[in-house]
RNA sequence: GUCCCCAUCGUCUAGAGGCCUAGGACUCCGCCCUUUCACGGCGGCAACAGGGGUUCGAAUCCCCUUGGGGACGCCA
C-alpha cells in the first residue's frame, strides 16, 4: 500500500509552530516510506478564511522545504462533490434535515450543562418528515446509537468511544456549505489518504469521522494523533508567547533546517541524538517513537540548535542566506567582504543570521563612535608607539591575509615586548568600535586594508590627544 | 459540568520489569583552552506527582487521587 499523508491547515490563521510540527511529521512519514504528501487547504469557513493566510501558509511551507506531491487543493473548489455525498446521504437516510434553531440549541446545551450531562444534540429531528416554516434546515449525520468505535491510534494506542457518547453532527450548514468534520472525511477518502497524522485536538473527532467514513463505504485510514506544543508558560501556544508565525522565525534569522530540527525533537526522539540533518530526520523518523505527552516550546534550545546548524552548514550557503539580513540591517553586502567569509568569521558567535548581520556591521560600513567604555580602557597612551608601529607595518603589507596580518602584529608585539592581548585589544577597539569581535587577524582581514588603516589613524589621533592632555 | 488524552531534572527527552547509584541535551554555575567575545573540552546543581496494589524485583504493569491538556459549534 502506498503511504499517503496530508497536511490540512485552515487559512483562518497564519502557519504557526504547532501546525508546522504537524506538517513536518506528515512530510517525514511520507518521505520515509517513499509515499506522497498532500497539501490541502481547509477553507470551508468563508467568514474567517483569508487569502493572506493562504499565502502565509504557502510561503512558510516553501521556506521550510516541506514540498507537497499534490496540492494545494482547496476545499472550496470541491463543494460540488460534498453536495453530491450529502444528497445521497439524504436519499438513503444516512443524514437528515434538522430544523432546530441556533437559539433552541443554545438553550438545550445550557440546560444539559446545568444538569451535569454531556452537551449534545438530542436527535429530535431524526424522524421528522415535515419542514418547519421559516427555518432553513441544516443536515445532520445519523450517528449510530449503539455499539462503540475503536481507534487504533499509532501514537495513542487503543481508544474506545461509545456511540452513545456521540451525537448527530451537522454536515451541511443551513446555507448548504459543508462543515469541517464532513469535508475532511470526504477528502481523506477521495484522496486515498492512508495515514491521518494531526494534532491531538482532533482525537475526539476521530470516532465521528470513522462512522461517517463507514457510511460512505470508504476504508478507514490509520490515525496518529500528535501531542500539543505549549507556550513557555505551559498554556496554549499563542501570540503572548512571542512569535507564533513561522515567518517571524525566518525574519529573525533561523535556518529552516534548524527550525525543523527543533520541532522534530518536540515529541520525537532518537536516543540521545540532538542534531539532525533533514536526511537523517527522514531516515530515522518512526511514528512509533512519537511521545504521548505535550511539550513546551523553549526558545533557548531553538537558538542553540540554530547556531549548531549555522556552524555546520556550508559557508557559501550561510553567506547567501546572510545577505538579506545585511540588507535589513541597512548594510550593502557589496560594500565589504564576501558574506561567506563573514559567516566563517562570525558563526561561532551568532545564534541567528540577524545577530550575525548586526555584529558584522563594521565590516560593511563605518561606525560613528567608539564604545566609550572600551575606548577609555584600551585606547591609552601606553599603547601609542606599538599601535603606530602596527599601523606602519600593516600599511606596507602587500598580501592582506589573516596569517600575514597575524605575523605583522606578532612582530610588533615582540618588538615592543608586550603580549598579543595588550596590542590586539586596542586594535580591536580601534577597528570595530567595540571590545568584541572574531580573532584580531580575521577581523582586520574581513574589514579590509583601507578601512583598517583609516580607523587605526583615527584612533591614533584619539590616543595622541589623550597623551598630550595628560602630559 | 460531561467525555477523551497525558504525567521522568526548570525545559526537551532516554528508559519497553532487573543493565538505573535514573542517561543525554538546553539553561545556570565552576574550571580548562584563549589576544577579546564566542566555539570547544571537563565538571557541578537538578527529576521518576502522591497513594495503594501485582512481582523475588517497578520509573517501567494495574487501580485510585492529584495536577495538566483537549473536546463538547450551522469554527477548524
Amino acid at each position: 500500500m502506498t503511504v499517503r499523508t496530508r497536511f490540512a491547515p485552515s487559512p483562518t490563521g497564519v502557519l504557526h509552530l504547532g501546525s508546522v510540527r504537524t506538517a513536518l511529521f506528515c512530510w517525514l512519514f511520507a518521505r520515509h516510506h517513499n509515499g506522497q504528501f498532500v497539501l490541502r487547504i481547509e477553507d470551508t469557513d468563508p467568514e474567517r478564511s483569508t487569502q493572506e493566510n493562504v499565502d502565509a501558509i504557502l510561503d512558510g511551507m516553501e521556506w521550510l522545504g516541506l514540498d507537497a506531491d499534490e496540492g494545494p487543493i482547496f476545499q472550496t473548489q470541491r463543494f460540488d462533490r460534498y453536495r453530491e455525498v450529502i444528497e445521497s446521504w439524504l436519499q438513503d437516510g444516512t443524514a437528515y434535515h434538522c430544523y432546530c434553531t441556533r437559539e433552541e440549541l443554545d438553550e438545550r446545551r445550557a440546560l444539559q450543562m446545568s444538569r451535569g450531562e454531556k452537551t449534545r444534540y438530542d436527535g429530535r429531528c431524526r424522524d421528522r418528515e415535515q419542514p418547519r416554516a421559516g427555518v432553513p434546515p441544516v443536515v445532520r449525520f445519523r450517528n449510530p446509537t449503539e455499539g462503540s468505535v475503536t481507534v487504533n491510534d499509532l501514537v495513542r494506542g487503543t481508544v474506545v468511544v461509545e456511540n452513545a457518547e456521540l451525537d448527530d453532527l451537522v454536515v451541511a450548514r443551513s446555507d448548504g456549505t459543508p462543515t469541517y468534520n464532513f469535508s475532511v472525511i470526504v477528502d481523506d477518502a477521495d484522496m486515498r489518504i492512508s495515514h491521518v497524522i494531526r494534532g491531538d485536538d482532533h482525537l475526539n473527532n476521530t470516532p465521528k469521522q470513522m462512522n461517517m467514513l463507514r457510511a460512505m463505504g470508504a476504508p478507514i485510514p490509520s490515525y496518529a494523533h500528535l501531542p500539543m506544543i505549549l507556550g513557555e508558560d505551559g498554556g496554549k501556544l499563542s501570540k503572548r508567547h512571542g512569535a507564533v508565525d513561522i515567518r517571524d522565525y525566518r525574519d529573525q534569522g533561523y535556518l529552516p533546517e534548524a527550525m525543523l530540527n527543533y520541532l522534530v525533537r518536540l515529541g520525537w526522539s532518537h536516543g540521545d541524538q540532538e542534531v539532525f540533518s533533514i536526511d537523517e530526520m527522514i531516515n530515522l523518523f518512526d511514528i512509533g517513537d512519537v511521545n504521548q505527552s505535550a511539550s513546551t516550546f523553549n526558545a533557548d534550545k531553538l537558538r542553540w540548535l540554530n547556531q549548531q546548524h549555522i556552524i555546520s552548514a556550508p559557508p557559501e550557503r550561510v553567506g547567501e542566506a546572510l545577505k538579506p539580513y545585511l540588507v535589513a540591517a541597512g548594510l550593502d553586502p557589496a560594500q565589504g567582504p564576501p558574506p561567506e567569509d563573514v559567516a566563517v568569521g562570525f558563526r561561532e558567535r551568532a545564534e541567528t543570521l540577524a545577530q550575525m548581520a548586526d555584529s558584522a556591521s563594521y565590516c560593511y560600513s563605518d561606525f560613528d563612535s567608539i564604545d566609550p567604555k572600551a575606548a577609555k580602557k584600551h585606547l591609552r597612551p601606553v599603547i601609542l608607539d606599538a599601535i603606530q608601529a602596527a599601523r606602519q607595518r600593516l600599511g606596507n603589507l602587500k598580501d592582506w591575509q589573516p596569517d600575514t596580518i597575524s605575523a605583522c602584529i606578532e612582530a610588533v608585539a615582540a618588538e615592543h615586548e608586550i603580549n598579543m592581548g595588550k596590542l590586539g585589544q586596542p586594535m580591536r577597539v580601534a577597528v570595530t568600535g567595540g571590545p568584541v569581535s572574531p580573532p584580531i587577524d580575521v577581523t582586520l582581514w574581513l574589514i579590509g586594508k583601507e578601512r583598517v588603516i583609516q580607523r587605526l589613524d583615527r584612533s591614533i589621533e584619539i590616543i595622541a590627544a589623550r597623551a598630550s592632555e595628560s602630559s
